[in-house]
DNA sequence: CGCGGGCTTGACAAAGCTCAAGACTTGTGG
DNA sequence: CCACAAGTCTTGAGCTTTGTCAAGCCCGCG
C-alpha cells in the first residue's frame, strides 16, 4: 500500500510499481512534473472497504478519485430490484472527474473489493497531466460504446468472451495480467449483471467456453487461451481513441 | 436555414428562434456573450444529406460540430452486418468535442435525415460557452448510461417506451416538441437497432403499445398518450446531471 | 399505374429465463 | 483439525421472450 511519503526523486520509482500508474503512464504521460504530483496524490491514498459506495447516484460528487488498487464499478439500480453495472473500474481509472461546477453522480459507484484510492491532482495544479486526463476520459467513453454493443447485439457466449478480453488488455496496460492470465474478482451473479444476462445462463456459457477450450476459470482466476484468436472469433476489435504516434492505448497481448 | 449575417445585436433573437441554441439555453447559457458567438457559428451553417457519414469510426475527427436541424446517429458497424446505433443526436448537441489534441472518432456518425450542422465556437475563443458545454458532455453521458441500463436490463416494451420518453424529453427542452406529440424520423428498423431487438419484435410491441393505448404512431409522428404515467409504468427516472440551481436539466412534461 | 420501401402478420425455432435442488468452497468458531 | 454456515457454482426441466423466414399489404413517389 502506497503510504510511505513520496518526494519528487522518488516519482519515476512510484510510478514504475504502481498498477495505476503504469497505466497513466501507457496513456503518454511521460512527464517528470506530472510523475511527481502523481506520487504525492498517491502518497495521500485511503482505503475502502468492498462493498461501500464511493459515489452514489443523483447525489453531488463530493471529490475526484483515481482508483489504485482493487476494482469498483459504476452501476445502476432499478426500481424493481434489476441491476446493471455499466462498467468496471480498474487501477489508473478516474472516478468522477467532471469539468462542471457542481456535477451529480450518474451512476453509483461501488467498491467490487476492497479498493485503495486517492485525490487525483487537478488539471489547474497540474497542467502536465491535462492529456492523460482527457485520453482517459475518451478511452471511459469507447469503453461506454463497447459495452452498448455488446449489449445490444452480441450473444451471451460474444458477450463473455469480449468483456473478458477488454478486461485482459486493461489489465495488460496496467502489468497486472500474467501473460494470457489474470485475476477476476467477480462473481458469476456479478458478471450475469454486466452483460445482461442471468448468472444461471452465465455459468452456462462459461462452462461451454471452458469446454471448446477457449478459456479457464477457477478460484478468481482466469485464462484465456489464446486472447488474439478469441478476438478474431467474435469479431473484436480493441478501442482506439488518439491518433497521437507514440500513444501505446489498447495494447493486444500476443496470442500464445 | 440560418444564412443571414448575424450581429451580436441579433444574438438574442437567433436564441430564440432556433432549436439548438433553445436547448443549449436550457442547459444553463445565459450570457450575451456566448449567444453572440454562438449565432455567429449559425451563420456559418452547412447541410448534410441524409445517409452521409460526419464522422468515421477509427478516423480522425475533422472538426467538431454542432447539430442544427435535423437528427443524426452514433453507429458501429459489426464486421457480419450487424448495427448497433449507441445515441440519436437531436439539434443542439455537439459531435466530436474531445480536450484531446488528436481524437479518433469512437463511432461513425451519421446523418439520419437531412441535417444542417456548424461547427461550433471553441471554448478558447468563447469561455463563456465552458458550462454549457461541460452540461452538455455530462448529459451525453448520463444517456450513454441510460442506454447501457435499458439494453442490459429492459425487456422489449419497456425499452421502446423508454427510449421514445428519453426522446420526447430531449426534444421538450428544444421545443421541438408539440406538447406530447413529436416527429420521429426513424423507421422501426433503425429503430430495433438502437433498441438490440429486430424490427419485426419491434413492429409487434409498438402495436400492443397502441393496443394499451399508451401511444399513437403514425407518418413518422408519435404522441404519447401520457408521458408522466407511462415513466412511472416503466419506473423510469430521467437522468439528473448538475446540482446548480435554475439549470432546467431533464425537464418532464406535465402529464395530460 | 407500378415500384419500392417500410409495415404487418403467421408459423416455427432458438436463446435465454425461472424455479428448484444439490454440490462445492471458503471462512469461522469450537 | 473439524464442523458448520453462507455464499457460489452447477444442473435439470419447463417456459417465455425474442428471433427467423417468408409472404402479403400499404402508401408515397415518379
Amino acid at each position: 500500500m502506497p503510504r510511505n511519503n513520496a518526494h519528487a526523486a522518488d516519482a519515476r520509482h512510484e510510478l514504475a510499481r504502481e498498477p495505476a500508474l503504469v497505466g497513466l503512464a501507457a496513456l503518454g504521460l511521460n512527464d517528470a512534473a506530472g510523475a511527481a504530483s502523481l506520487a504525492d496524490a498517491v502518497a495521500r491514498a485511503y482505503p475502502v472497504r468492498a462493498r461501500r459506495e464511493l459515489t452514489s447516484e443523483g447525489r453531488p460528487i463530493a471529490e475526484p478519485r483515481m482508483l489504485l488498487r482493487g476494482w469498483a464499478a459504476r452501476v445502476r439500480l432499478l426500481p424493481d430490484g434489476r441491476r446493471q453495472f455499466m462498467s468496471f473500474l480498474l487501477p489508473g481509472d478516474l472516478i468522477g472527474m467532471s469539468a462542471q461546477p457542481q456535477p451529480l453522480a450518474a451512476a453509483t459507484v461501488i467498491a467490487v473489493t476492497d479498493v485503495v484510492a486517492c485525490r487525483p491532482p487537478s488539471i489547474e495544479e497540474t497542467p502536465a497531466l491535462a492529456g492523460a486526463y482527457a485520453l482517459s476520459a475518451a478511452l471511459d467513453e469507447a469503453y461506454l460504446l463497447a459495452q452498448i454493443t455488446r449489449l445490444g447485439r452480441l450473444n451471451a457466449q460474444e458477450r463473455i468472451a469480449d468483456l473478458l478480453l477488454e478486461l485482459h488488455e486493461r489489465l495488460t496496460r496496467n502489468e497486472m495480467a500474467q501473460g494470457n492470465a489474470f485475476d477476476l474478482p467477480l462473481t458469476q451473479e456479478v458478471l450475469a449483471d454486466a452483460l445482461g444476462l442471468t448468472s444461471v445462463h452465465v455459468n452456462r456459457m462459461v462452462q461451454q467456453a471452458r469446454r471448446d477450450g477457449d478459456l479457464q476459470w477457477k478460484g478468481g482466476r482466469v485464462t484465456l487461451a489464446d486472447p488474439a484468436a478469441l478476438a478474431r472469433k467474435i469479431g473484436r476489435t480493441p478501442p482506439r481513441v488518439s491518433g497521437m504516434q507514440g500513444v501505446a492505448v489498447a495494447i493486444v497481448a500476443p496470442s500464445a
